[in-house]
RNA sequence: GGUGGGAUGGCCGAGCGGCUGAAGGCACCGGUUUUGAAAACCGGCGAGGUUUGCGCCUCCGGGGGUUCGAAUCCCUCUCCCACCGCCA
């Protein structure tokens, strides 16, 4: 959520962000806004001398004689019933700001590239080379199942399409990917947190995802409960409605949690194999930090090369990219992907996403600190994936695999596989 | 699933229907003392809105009611806790 002030000083920055992210709807929210503000501090004065005269009053009572005291009692009840119904007037006007601006997005920074969707991401940088085969590779599908290590057929029978099976190694080097990422962060200073994976509404709201995320969401209706999409949301909200010392900031976490997202909306892209699925184990890097720009930046470059440094190790050719305008979520104010190499889709696909949001967030949850001097502020938050599985076993066996179907294991993983160098049989 | 108890400032915690934005403690900040630190003592210290400023208004989980007047009484919702039952 952006501070009012922002939207009174600066309405047509709202706007534009909005417009930039492809939200004209949203946009709109801006002046719905702006119309409720105006209306409410218009009446605010009145009722405030109403309310004053009111408590004046009614120390004055004691002094009064008894036929004073008839008048004046009749005079206070009048007083009274024009303020309810201004009051509740007031509580309405606020009620509609609150739900306007919550859905005003967040102002995308500048450097955030125009355009619509990601085909018009820029890269920022590529990093490896990407593999000559000196054979024809099989994408990750066709060397799993026949390795016995995915099964698609029977995962889609008990639970539908976008689900999976993993089988015998395939899981151990699922674990091993996971379990590397979490050592690699926490080895960093990050405190590893296991965190709900049903939240309230609340959390959802608080971090951006609701209103608007609600398709993509599974939701257990009985308990008003909603399966998270990413430990972004509860840990996140970990300090909502706190108000943190400085001193303890910033706040870093590493959650490694399976996720759950519907994917409405996709139906017919990219259906096979691992790529979109309905539920992952995800470990997710979240830093609450102080409300100071030149350090959230600071922040976004650390867990963007977290990510970097990962991959690095896991010998996977990839890029960044400077995530447009369209394809900005409505809370981030700027949002880098990093994309590795996938031989079966002939591209870098997105396996990482860093956000960051500025106090976006931290408003919405309420989630304060105590500046050395001053009043609480809001704090800044940021998030970024450390490993998506099974998504990221795709670049993991299909760069690393050999001719005969073997997949040779990358030398940061080994020590999670009993020293293993080599997954699988010769199938081919 | 059943039955009770609770929700007050950064934290803990008191609170008779008006004198309570709220005792007390802790934490924090400033000072005295000390070679330094601790302790002790003195002082300060909630959040939000509005105003150039003085100030004014709101807030004791949310909403409603009773009352001239509610943190305090009543209703309701949300949340938390405890115990019993069931179960991983």
């Amino acid at each position: 959520m952006l501070d009012i002030k922002v939207l009174r000083e600066n309405p047509d920055a709202a706007r534009a962000g909005a417009i930039k992210k492809h939200m004209p709807e949203r946009a709109a929210a801006v002046d719905r806004a702006l119309a409720l503000d105006q209306e409410l501090r218009a009446m605010t004065p009145r009722i405030d001398a109403m309310r004053s005269e009111q408590k004046a009053a009614g120390k004055q009572l004691g002094k009064l004689s008894a036929e004073e005291r008839e008048a004046f009692l009749q005079q206070q009840k009048q007083l009274k019933a024009e303020l309810q119904v201004l009051e509740d007037e007031e509580r309405e006007l606020r009620r509609k700001l609150h739900e306007e601006l919550s859905l005003v997005p967040n102002l995308p920074d500048e450097e955030v590239p125009e355009g619509k969707d990601d085909s018009e991401n820029t890269e920022i940088r590529k990093v490896g080379e990407i593999r000559e085969f000196g054979f024809e590779p099989r994408a990750h599908y066709d060397l799993g199942e026949a390795q016995g290590w995915l099964d698609f057929g029977r995962a889609a029978e008990m639970a539908g399409s976008r689900n999976y099976i993993l089988l015998g190694d395939m899981v151990l080097l699922h674990d091993a990917i996971l379990r590397f990422a979490v050592d690699l962060l926490v080895e960093r200073g990050f405190t590893p947190i296991d965190p709900p994976l049903l939240v309230r509404d609340a959390a959802m709201f608080g971090t951006g995802f609701f209103p608007g995320g609600e398709e993509q969401t599974y939701r257990c209706e009985k308990d008003g409960l909603n399966l998270i999409g990413t430990a972004e949301v509860p840990v996140t909200s970990l300090h909502s409605g706190e108000i943190l010392k400085e001193s303890d900031l910033p706040k870093k976490y590493v959650a490694r949690t399976a996720c759950f997202r519907r994917e409405a909306g996709t139906y017919g892209k990219d259906t096979r194999g691992l790529y979109r699925v309905h539920q992952f184990q995800k470990v997710e890097q979240v830093i609450v930090d102080v409300a100071d720009r030149e350090r959230s930046l600071a922040h976004h470059r650390a867990i963007v090369r977290n990510a970097e440094d990962l991959l690095q190790a896991c010998e996977l050719p990839y890029r960044v990219v400077n995530v447009c305008g369209g394809d900005l979520g409505v809370p981030q104010a700027m949002k880098y992907d990093i994309e590795t190499w996938m031989p079966s889709r002939q591209s870098y696909s997105e396996t990482h996403s860093a956000s960051r949001f500025y106090d976006y967030q931290a408003r919405r949850l309420n989630l304060r600190y105590r500046p050395e001097k001053g009043k609480p502020l809001f704090c800044h938050t940021l998030n970024n994936t450390v490993a998506a599985s099974p998504r990221i076993l795709i670049p993991l066996i299909e760069n690393h695999q050999n001719e005969d179907g073997t997949v040779r294991v990358p030398e940061c993983l080994r020590r999670y596989l009993g020293g293993r160098e080599v997954l699988g049989r010769p199938v081919f």
